[in-house]
DNA sequence: ACAATGTGTTAAATCATTTTAGCATGGTAG
DNA sequence: CTACCATGCTAAAATGATTTAACACATTGT
């Protein structure tokens, strides 16, 4: 049983017209003003036949014609953690709804592989690229510019780079995060960050400095940055922040969060007697336990669509270039207890 | 500027050769006892040139030629879950190393949405499918077999549908998980289970019941069924279980149990003094409370490179067709404290 | 009656690749 | 000397769509 696909052609046999009529019909060409015009009851006979065939264009030979696929990669550091995996799902509804569907890959952070990943995307004819930037990775992304690849960065950004962008406003969110701990009542509060210099990263630090100077309540050291290499070398930072008093933590990332946690609750501490603790994104592990845990809620669904949206302004550009533009997204302050 | 591409074409001119030379390199289809010859000093210098060029082949048009698009699709319930974000990762890193891209695309276990998603695939010429079936999909899946293309269902199988399919071996999970319960002592147990007649939802509650009656402790209306539109129901179900009495609480999955969890800690009640809990998949909110709470581990992993090489197969053969494949993978008890 | 305009349609080029069939050339066996 | 084979290469067809230029034919205006 030989079922080769119908095409566009075998529309045109079966209805007696020529294949650019069926072409002009199946891209509606023929309403408006347009210059091609099609009679209307060709038009119903021809979609008629299309539809009796069960015709489905192909893409590949649309691609390969107006070197346009209809598809969007997305590149961050690891679909499986959480806050991209929501992304990422905010992402292809967008895309969907959007007539778009999307090429996911994780880069773990490594310059290499987000190299190899943009080669393949390139190769696969993407039309875009949504892309959380690894550390140094400016050389790559510097590359896609320069390859004419419309592009939005997510969640961080690029030192001396002007690129489209979608971003929370990391600053005002570590700010908002260390007033909440302060207002708690915490006086000696100490942050533990990444060490990976991530725009994200280091806004979230710098609020956090500036709300302590502000406060009169800063102090050298600090802020901890853990290696993403080394997470066990938090278990003694923590054991080492009891010993000096610290009354709060803030944690720069979930991930870092979870960590200092299972830390806190195998050495016996409570929350927030022993501990006030306060972090960035919320976590099923927090409600389970009525854990009193502050943190700033990041909107994501947002952060999806925007992305999306703002490619896709650049995408369906028909000529030339848009300015890059910044999209700062605003942080929410979660009090629990 | 136009930076138009460069094709087997510019690189047949530049060496001085033709195109289809240039082909026979790219695809070094001269090796071997193959048909077609070329000459190893030509072949070196075709090489040079593309290298020098900087060629990258154009997908579309292979696709277009060859039918093939080196790209599978990918269909879950949800990518943002954490278990398919998990095994979507292990997928993605198979199918690069395969050579292979995917995409991926979310049902909300609706059949509409499914059969959308299979039509835009379709569309997109992927080479294969890998599909967790939602409820009532049977028609669906019927027609991506009509449709000759190759699939492997996931995680789930569907009744009287003969298709290759990675599963766990749930019967032996539900099993395990109740024995380690009954292990601990108790008599009285319940299982929280989903409203959704899956395959492996359905397993896991039938390895719980052949153990409980092989206990002797089996009695009509054990288990509880959650209708996933209706989660907060949760909730009376157990206050109503802790005034029966119930001491161990079996969750049919992950959310059910996180959603229980919640009850739980709400009513201020204790794990595992006033309820023994057991669940599948691990999650991070158990261990950083230091929560006693057994659960089925899956081999997340095994689930992805098994699912991709046994699609893979199934799409390299240049001929004919296999006949059906179930893998069948391993639970794994894990006890906490 | 003739030009101008509008309407419906089509042949052919194009996109980048793979693959088939076959053309030279040179050497070797009979 | 002829027939045959191996080697190295190429022209051209085919894949399925979009788009351009142009061709008929009908209608309208002058």
């Amino acid at each position: 049983m030989n079922t080769r696909r119908v095409s566009i052609k075998d529309i045109a046999a079966e209805a007696g017209s020529s294949i650019a009529l069926v072409s002009f019909v199946m891209n509606n060409r023929a309403s408006g003003q347009n210059k091609y015009r099609v009679n209307k009851d060709t038009a119903r006979r021809i979609l008629e036949v299309a539809d009796r065939l069960g015709y489905q264009p192909n893409n590949a030979a649309r691609a390969l014609r107006c070197g346009k696929t209809n598809t969007i990669g997305v590149i961050v550091s690891d679909i499986s953690n959480k806050f991209f995996a929501d992304i990422a799902r905010c992402i292809e509804d967008r895309a969907h709804q959007r007539n778009y569907t999307v090429l996911f890959g994780s880069t773990d952070e490594n310059t290499d592989k987000l190299d190899n990943l943009i080669n393949v995307f390139q190769n696969k004819g993407i039309d875009g690229l949504i892309i959380a930037p690894s550390e140094n990775s400016e050389e790559s992304i510097k590359r896609v510019s320069t390859l004419q690849i419309p592009m939005v960065l997510l969640d961080r950004e690029l030192p001396g780079l002007e690129t489209n962008s979608v971003l929370l406003d990391n600053l005002k969110g570590g700010a908002q995060i260390t007033e909440a701990l302060l207002a708690r009542g915490c006086r000696h509060i100490e942050m533990i960050s990444y060490s990976m210099r991530l725009s994200n990263i280091i806004d979230r630090e710098t609020g956090f400095k500036l709300c302590m100077e502000k406060a009169g309540l800063a102090s050298e050291g600090m802020i901890y940055r853990i290696r993403h290499d080394r997470f066990d070398t938090i278990s003694q930072v923590i054991i080492d922040a009891k010993e000096r008093g610290v009354e709060g933590l803030l944690f720069a990332t979930n991930s870092l969060a979870l960590s200092g946690l299972r830390v806190i609750s195998r050495n016996g501490w409570k929350i927030p007697e022993d501990f006030a603790v306060a972090t960035f994104d919320g976590n099923d592990a927090f409600e389970i336990n009525n854990l009193e845990i502050a943190y700033i809620q990041q909107p994501i669904a947002q952060f999806g669509t925007e992305a999306v949206d703002l490619l896709l302004k650049n995408v369906e550009l028909k000529t030339g270039t848009l300015s890059p533009t910044r999209i700062i997204l605003s942080p929410k302050l979660i009090l629990n207890g």
